[in-house]
This record gives C-alpha cells, sequence and structure tokens, in this order.
DNA sequence: TTCAGATTTAATGTCAGACAATTAGATTTG
DNA sequence: CAAATCTAATTGTCTGACATTAAATCTGAA
C-alpha cells in the first residue's frame, strides 16, 4: 500500500504544483489507496513530503475540498480528512455542472429537453411498480399547487420539477435519483424562459394527473405514454415561444 | 448588473473566507453575471475588494479551478478567466464523482446495475432510430475484441464500457451521453470485482450481439429487449460470484 | 474521587512581503 | 522592416509570522 507520504512529483513539470498534488492524492482517493475518514498528514508534514511550501499545499487542498473529496476541522485534532461522498453532495455538484454545461454552451431547449423526458421514461416503470403513497400524494399536492391563481412562472416551473423529482424518486433506487436530479433540475433556467398562459398550464397540469393516475394504477406503459406526451406539449410549447421570440426581433 | 467588483463577504462568519469568495465567485458565473471567457480581476485587486490577503483569494480561485469553473493564464494579460465548461469537461467530472459515489457508500452491484440498465434503456429506442453506421462499426468491432483469448478480465470490462458507450452516443444526444457517462463508467470498478469464465464471456458477447443487430434493423423493442437480457445476466452473473464469495468466508 | 475550569498544544486560517516565472506588448537596433 | 531586447503586468511560489480553534491535559476545590 503506497502511503501518502511516498507520493511524489514533478518540480520540473510546468503544470501548477498545487494542481500535481491535488491529482496525485484525489488519485489515491479513487483508487482506494485512502479510506473514508482516514487523516491526511498535517498541511506542515505534506510541505515537506512534497517539497513545497505550506500555501502550495493548502491550495491543492482547496482544490480537493471543493470538490467533496476533503474536509477540514481546526483544532488540536484536527486536519484534512478524506470525506464520504454523500449523495446529497454528489447531487448539488451534479445539478451545478449540468446547469452550467446547459447554460454556457447554447443547448438548444430541444436537445435537454429530450434527454431530460428520455431517461425519465426510463424509470418510469420502475417507478410505477414501486412508487409508495408518499410519493403519489407528493405528486398530487405540486399539482395542486401548480393550479393555483397568481402563481408565478419561477413559481410553477420549480412546482413542477419537485413533480417529476418525485417521479423519479418513486423508483427507489438512489443512484437513479442521482443521475436524474442533473437532468432534471438543469432544465430549470430553461423552462424559466417561458411564459405560461393559463390555458398551456392547464394542458400540463391535465398531463400531469393523467401521469399521476398512471403511477397509481402501476401502469407503466401509461406513465411512459404520459411523458411523452408532456414531452411533445413541452417542446411545441417552447418552439411557439421561441418563434415569438424571433419574429420580433 | 452587478460588477464582481461591488461583491462582499462576510468577514465575522466563521465560514472560511475563501469558501466564502468562492460561493460568490460562483453564483455570479451560474448566475450569469459573469459571462464565458470574461476576465476576473487580478488577484491583487480582489484581495482588495474583499478585503483579504492574496493567498486567501488565491485559494478562492483554486476551489473554483477544481470545478472548472474558470481558468487561469500567466503573463502580462494573463489571469483568471470564467471557462466554458465543456462537454468532456462535465463528462470527467461526473465519471469521478459517480465513481466515487458508488465505491464509498457501499451501493450495492444490484443498484447500480439497475440504474445503468435502466437509463440506458430510455435511450435505447433514440439510439435504435439515430445510430449511424460509425457507432454500429464501433459496437462491433468491441464485440470482436471481447471474443479475442487472452484478453483479461480488466480489458474484457473496459470493451463492455465502450460498447455500452458506443450505443448511447447512438443517441446522439450530447446532453444524455453526458449523463450516462457516469452511470456506464462508475460500473467499471464493480464489474472489474467479477471474474469471467469462458461460458459467462460467450452468453454476454451473445447478447452483444443481440443488441448491435437489433440496433442495425433500428429495432427499438427488440434493443430494449436485449437490454433487459444482458441486465438479467449480468445481475445472476455478480450473485453468484457474490454468494461464491460469502460462502468461502 | 470527581468535576469544573484553566492551560497547553497541535492543528488550520489568515496575513504581509518578497521573489521567480511567464507572457504580451512596447522599444530599440541592425 | 524585422529581429532582438526591454518593460510591465500577472500568476506561481516561498518564508515567516500571528490568529483562531478545539481537543487533551493539568489543577484545584468540593
Amino acid at each position: 500500500m503506497v502511503n501518502v507520504r511516498q507520493m511524489k512529483i514533478d518540480h520540473d513539470s510546468t503544470a501548477d504544483l498545487s494542481a500535481q498534488i491535488a491529482s496525485a492524492i484525489r488519485e489515491a482517493i479513487i483508487e482506494g489507496r485512502l479510506i473514508v475518514d482516514e487523516r491526511l498528514p498535517s498541511e506542515a508534514e505534506l510541505a515537506e513530503n512534497f517539497e513545497v511550501s505550506r500555501p502550495t499545499v493548502r491550495e491543492a487542498l482547496k482544490r480537493l475540498a471543493a470538490q467533496s473529496l476533503i474536509r477540514t476541522q481546526r483544532g488540536a485534532t484536527g486536519g484534512a480528512f478524506v470525506n464520504r461522498l454523500s449523495y446529497e453532495a454528489a447531487q448539488t455538484q451534479q445539478i451545478t455542472t449540468s446547469t452550467l454545461l446547459l447554460s454556457m454552451n447554447a443547448v438548444s431547449f430541444e436537445t435537454a429537453c429530450e434527454a431530460r423526458f428520455t431517461m425519465e421514461r426510463g424509470c418510469a416503470r420502475l417507478s410505477a411498480s414501486r412508487r409508495t403513497p408518499d410519493h403519489l400524494a407528493s405528486m398530487r399536492a405540486e399539482i395542486h399547487r401548480q393550479g393555483q391563481p397568481g402563481l408565478t412562472d419561477e413559481a410553477f416551473c420549480a412546482s413542477d420539477v419537485s413533480f417529476h423529482r418525485a417521479l423519479v424518486d418513486g423508483a427507489h433506487n438512489p443512484v437513479i435519483s442521482y443521475q436524474l436530479a442533473g437532468a432534471v433540475e438543469a432544465m430549470q433556467p430553461l423552462m424559466n424562459m417561458i411564459t405560461f398562459t393559463a390555458r398551456d398550464r392547464a394542458r400540463i397540469i391535465a398531463l400531469h394527473e393523467t401521469i399521476a393516475d398512471a403511477l397509481e394504477a402501476q401502469d407503466g406503459d401509461a406513465t411512459v405514454a404520459g411523458l411523452s406526451a408532456l414531452e411533445a406539449e413541452t417542446q411545441s410549447l417552447a418552439a411557439d415561444v421561441f418563434a415569438a421570440k424571433a419574429a420580433r426581433t
């Protein structure tokens, strides 16, 4: 077992020393040479081992902390510890990454929407067979909220996201929930660009009800069909909005 | 538009100053107040604006760099620039996160496998209708490789991953490819725990051929069926291996 | 003896100032 | 005019110091 104290870096490389150190420790964590909750040597020791100064070591550790790979504690028994990557932290990161990916790469609404519904349909059958009354209740509650007058477009979209997350969580597979969180949440900024008329909302709510009914009846095919209809509705709605915007300019 | 120069942090908070600064800039990027390729103020200016020292600013910038949110350049016209998050960088991060999530949280093979095949089935129909001869060729090539004698288990698994990625890429939706990369790649360490007998490999290769044939025929239903059969095969194989291991101890 | 409080100690967090390395652009020179 | 040189701006790194935190240890009185 290679100890972290035996890791070395290349001082002649043009790459940042802190980046090299971070990579070395990251690899050790990924490969399991450093296990969860294990304490890394102190910053001073790391500095000595890698033959760099403490600030350089600190920059490396901050890089790792930004990826939730380590956590630090102050005080006498403090230090840097290998972090157990929680589903929550992983989801947060995934959502951030997905959101940025979509916003920075001019991903079309069409492409993002297709991706989201494609993956959601994948877990629809699982969700249909496993959903609990709790999930159904969450979905019904969101549907109800969506029908309330005076709801802003943004709140409507947020509720839409909650609805879909409940559907995904119904599959009772945390890995699926984690993977789809990014796909579902990252759509929100794109959805927020759409103005929903009362009639648009009514149609969407009706489709949500169809989907909830299908899940309640544990009918996988109907759930998939409902999602497909919702995708078609969303796509045509977005197409209209973007066409109108293009015409105005 | 709020300039980065007007952002402030709370010096009395117990939280790390560098973490606060990183969050403030991160928010600005996510909300679009800082656009792609925009140059941040120099470290010295940031230090002055946030009323902290340069090392503290640097730690904050390294945190952002670790998330691929910024890149830095040295030299006269250098500095920190908002990074366009590429699909490639996003995928790399997603794979790292997914892999760690699975390995650190004792996610069962069953759960991870189910998640992967569930999402893969989701994009099977798209892939069936859109796959190009290139994708088919890649898949056939991997199938051929898998049949070669003397192949290590690890190489067999790696080829399996390539096969599935080709299938996913066939959907011609970069967002789907990005999302599924994590699910597919993160399975590899788990798959590597399995020893494949010649007979196991033959069965898997046969299923891969079934799937490739279905894609070639652009038959979505058959593709989904093939994936389901492969999932069942994989799950039973893993169950046997783990049962044998449990019995041995 | 036991427990509350003070002290010690070992860490991380932050700062100041300096120098090295790099790079674009301005200046000089052949 | 082009090549070489210089200059300035900026990040990368180092040194050494002090502040802050929190666990462990010591101390003294009930």
